[in-house]
Parts: structure tokens; C-alpha cells; sequence
DNA sequence: TTTGATGCAAACTTTTTGCAGCTAC
DNA sequence: GTAGCTGCAAAAAGTTTGCATCAAA
């Protein structure tokens, strides 16, 4: 995996432009699905070995939400947060807060960041209660 | 899993005071092993289920770090967050920060709530890099 | 031609589950 | 005695890895 020459392959070209034409945050297993349509050959090793890879060359992001034994990936790349829908499991992207990291050095810490997010009904699923269940 | 009526076992009542001395945010396996030392016939199984229990009936609490495939337990119930060493992984409690989730209602969804966990390097770990690698 | 990447299967990690026997009440 | 709980082993689910083969440069 620690490559000097990275080649471009057929596989990793279908699985970023794959990630591309995405505005929702697939598991490696629904990638897998997707480009697995257009390339039956594609394997599920080659699929994570690449997203693996991508996230690495920060071409997309890798996201762990709490609670999930899965990794989920994101085509945007730039600094925002996710909300989840707590009936739907849907993420969507939220870009603001700005949170004063000065206040947390305080403990001693150095280097900090964070990850923050965010859980909810979605407004298809608040419908969905309304008529429904 | 769906019970009417708990009874108290000699396994529960030691994964719990074992919780109880802990400042630490064991996983499972972490627990099954302080406990299995005092009861070398507990059995893993026996730990997951009890700690699935304990923190559905919010005597702990279970704690999901974006990253890692395991969940972690906390004696300290109350709303916290965590701080977590890049090096050494260990998590440390803190206690602040307020976020207005009126804000995020504009986005329509309902319900809302929250997970904010934060990384950086402990003091001790910042010692070992000056004497260290 | 070289060596990084692929596809397949097997392994790994954490967690869950089926089941016979055990035990709290 | 009843049924919740245990211990064991097997199975899940997501991910990683070993290896022979393939293919990008």
C-alpha cells in the first residue's frame, strides 16, 4: 500500500467517477454495487483498496458516523458537517459552526480538531409519520 | 433481548461495579478482560450482552468514535463530550460547550441532536515526542 | 519489462445469535 | 417451576490480506 508510482487503472477511474456523480454518502458496499453494474469484474477488495487510496489523496472523504460498523464516502472534500436522519439513515451536508478550538488547548491538548455531527427526522420522514405508522 | 422481568445476576453486578471503578472508556473486550480476571468463567458473550442492558437502561453509556470499529463504555452518564489522544487513543471527558440547535431547524429537519467528539495530542504524549522519535 | 493493481478466497475484528443447560426469584 | 440468563460455538457484517496473475508505464 506505501506506492512511489501510482498507476491509473480502469477500476479507480470508474470508482471516482462513480463518487463524482454523487450527492449522497455511499458505503463501500453501495459503491461497490454501482460500479459493479458498469463493471462486473470490478471485486469488492479492488473497491475498498481504491476508496482507500482516493481518501488517502484526499480525492474524497472518508466518514465515520458514530454507531455505524461502516465507513461512508463523500465526493466533497472541503471542511462540513452531516446531519442524519434518524428514521432514514440518510446524511446530508451542513456547512457552518465555527468552533473556538483555542477554548479547548486549555486541557493541555495540542494539535486539536474534531468531528461533529448531527441527528434528526428528515423532512420526508416527519411526512412520513404524519400519514403512516 | 425484550424482557419483562431483569433479575439480577453475579455477572451484571460485576461488569457494573467494574464499570464503576473505571475513569477509562473501555471497549467490550477491554471489560471482558478486567472481569474475567475475577471470574475466569465469564464468557464474552455474557459481557455484550450485559453492557447492551446497562446502557439501554442508561446505567452507562455507549460511545461511538468516528474511526474505530468497536464501541467504547462510560461509567459517566450525564451529556459530556470526549477528547481523544491521535497517539495513544486514549479518550479524556469534557464538559462544555453549548450549541444552538434552534440554528439548524432552518434545514427543516425535527429532533435534532448532536455527537462531538475532538482528537489532538495528550500532554504525555507531547512529553514522549520531545524525548522520543 | 517491471512492479503496482486486480480478483479471488481466506482471514480478521467486533458483535450477534442459536441453543442446551443453569439459576434467580 | 418458570423463564430470563449463561457459556459455548458458530455466524454475521464490514474490512483487510495473501497470492498468483494481469496490465500500466
Amino acid at each position: 500500500m506505501e506506492t512511489n508510482t501510482r498507476r491509473n487503472t480502469r477500476q479507480r477511474e470508474l470508482i471516482l467517477s462513480t463518487m463524482q456523480g454523487l450527492s449522497t454518502h455511499p458505503s463501500a458496499i453501495e459503491v461497490y454495487e454501482l460500479v459493479h453494474k458498469k463493471d462486473p469484474n470490478m471485486s469488492i477488495s479492488t473497491v475498498y483498496r481504491n476508496l482507500d487510496i482516493l481518501s488517502k489523496e484526499e480525492k474524497i472523504l472518508k466518514i465515520f458516523m458514530p454507531g455505524e460498523n461502516f465507513a461512508r464516502f463523500d465526493f466533497r472534500i472541503d471542511k462540513h458537517q452531516h446531519i442524519k436522519c434518524k428514521k432514514c439513515s440518510k446524511l446530508f451536508d451542513i456547512d457552518f459552526l465555527k468552533i473556538d478550538l483555542n477554548n479547548i488547548k486549555s486541557l493541555g491538548f495540542k494539535d486539536i480538531s474534531y468531528n461533529l455531527d448531527f441527528y434528526g427526522l428528515c423532512k420526508d420522514c416527519q411526512a412520513e409519520d404524519i400519514n403512516n405508522e
